[in-house]
RNA sequence: UCCUGAGUAGCUCAAUGGCAGAGCAUUCGGCUGUUAACCGAAGGGUUGUAGGUUCGAGUCCUACCUCAGGAG
């Protein structure tokens, strides 16, 4: 039970860094689905919320919810990845990372604490811990040295996190979602969502007790016995949802794979378990069956603005389709048949090809829709 | 009719007389906890035409053609 919601799972979760998932308006996110439903949840990002417009002025507009005017649950990356990903200057201590902003060059410095403070304020329905994310290939002491760092920052992320985490943060303004209620996250299986808007009393009341939650990042780089070791450490600490961090950042399919199914067998099976930054749609669809019940992704719109969708072939496999390609030029069909999402029962993917291939941002919108 | 200026890739333009290039466009590729409506590759030329000078001419000279501006 979050804050904002329920969240029935598997889920995949749109990312959102800058309170915005890219090229697609909120209203338009809560129902892009084949069945009207939309994402039941997004990922906005600590770091750039924190340079930009800062974590105390959205804090005094109400939090991240009533910003962005976004209803359903939302989590908040703790900013370690970006610190790791896009911060040329930058100091790692036991204390915390200094950093340079990518914006002005400014110095700033993130410690758990300070990470927790941003992501309460903020109004994270899921906050995550500070970790530092160990850059691919390292050897495994630099990956050990990386995951006690990791394992260290966790804890003091919940200590400094369970005193200060917030009831229904900033919501005052916005009645929360009211949707089913399914208390077994981690055990529904079903891809069928269930939002509704219209359902029973009461709803409200059980939401108004939900706080804030904290989730673990195991770390350990590409080594099995590192990816066991910060499980069990993280699972010791017993957060209410754990992460698998540091995949998909390089190393082949068959390690991401093999490195989830390592982690999986020592994370509880009832609670949410989450794989960080994954991925493509068939490996979702892998993920999900292998047990993983979180997923986000900046590929479905990234890609989906560099003019890179996914389909279904004939016998339902995931293709790409590159719509600027010439060959879409005047074809009138969508661009997935058996897809049934708002956008391929509009429109031909002649249309796409030139709005993308004309630079029209209604291009971008589109294509991002259909890829989420 | 005369004067001036300009003619180089599809477009807009570079290139002290010394290997003819860029941006955009075109075609194609890439994108995994977003510094990304981004990044990369490829194709594309008898330098307006015809002569001349020179070891060597997109560049200098002559004539012509086309366009723009000006004069009459």
């Amino acid at each position: 039970m979050l804050p904002h919601g329920v969240v029935e799972t598997p889920v995949f979760m749109p990312v959102g860094t800058a309170a915005s998932v890219k090229a697609v308006e909120q209203g338009v996110l809560e129902k892009i689905g084949a069945d009207g439903v939309g994402a039941q949840i997004i990922l906005a990002n600590t770091y750039h919320l924190y340079l930009r417009p800062g974590h105390e002025s959205i804090a005094r507009m109400g939090g991240v919810h009533r910003f962005m005017s976004w209803e359903r649950p939302m989590l908040t990356d703790s900013g370690g990845f970006q610190v790791f990903s896009l911060s040329g200057l930058r100091k790692v201590t036991a204390e915390g990372v200094e950093f340079r902003s990518h914006l002005d060059g400014s110095k700033h410095f993130f410690s758990p604490e300070h990470s927790m403070d941003v992501q309460i304020a903020l109004g994270a329905d899921i906050a995550m811990v500070f970790d530092e994310c160990v850059e691919t290939p390292a050897s495994w002491e630099r990956t050990r040295e990386s995951m006690g760092l990791t394992h260290a920052w966790a804890q003091r992320s919940k200590d400094h996190f369970d005193s200060h985490k917030h009831l229904v943060p900033w919501s005052e303004g916005l009645q929360p979602q009211k949707r089913k209620a399914d208390s077994s996250t981690a055990a529904a299986k079903s891809t069928a969502f269930a939002l509704d808007d219209n359902s029973e009393e009461g709803q409200n009341d059980e939401l108004k007790g939900a706080t804030q939650s904290l989730f673990g990042i195991v770390q350990g780089g590409m080594y099995a016995d590192l990816r066991k070791e910060s499980a069990e450490r993280l699972v010791e600490m017993e957060l209410p949802g754990y992460a698998i961090g540091g995949l998909a950042v390089g190393e082949p399919r068959e390690v991401t794979r093999e490195m989830i199914a390592r982690t999986l067998e020592f994370l509880p099976k009832d609670k949410p378990r989450y794989v960080m930054g994954v991925g493509y749609p068939d490996e979702i669809e892998e993920y999900a069956k292998m047990g993983v019940d979180m997923m986000d992704c900046v590929l479905p719109t990234r890609a989906g603005r560099h003019g890179l969708l996914f389909a279904r072939d004939a016998e339902g496999k995931i293709v790409r389709m590159n719509i600027k390609r010439r060959e879409y030029a005047e074809d009138s069909g969508p661009i997935d048949a058996a897809c049934g999402c708002m956008v391929c029962a509009r429109y031909s993917r002649a249309y796409l090809r030139h709005l993308f291939v004309a630079g029209e941002a209604l291009g971008l919108a589109l294509n991002s829709v259909h890829n989420l």
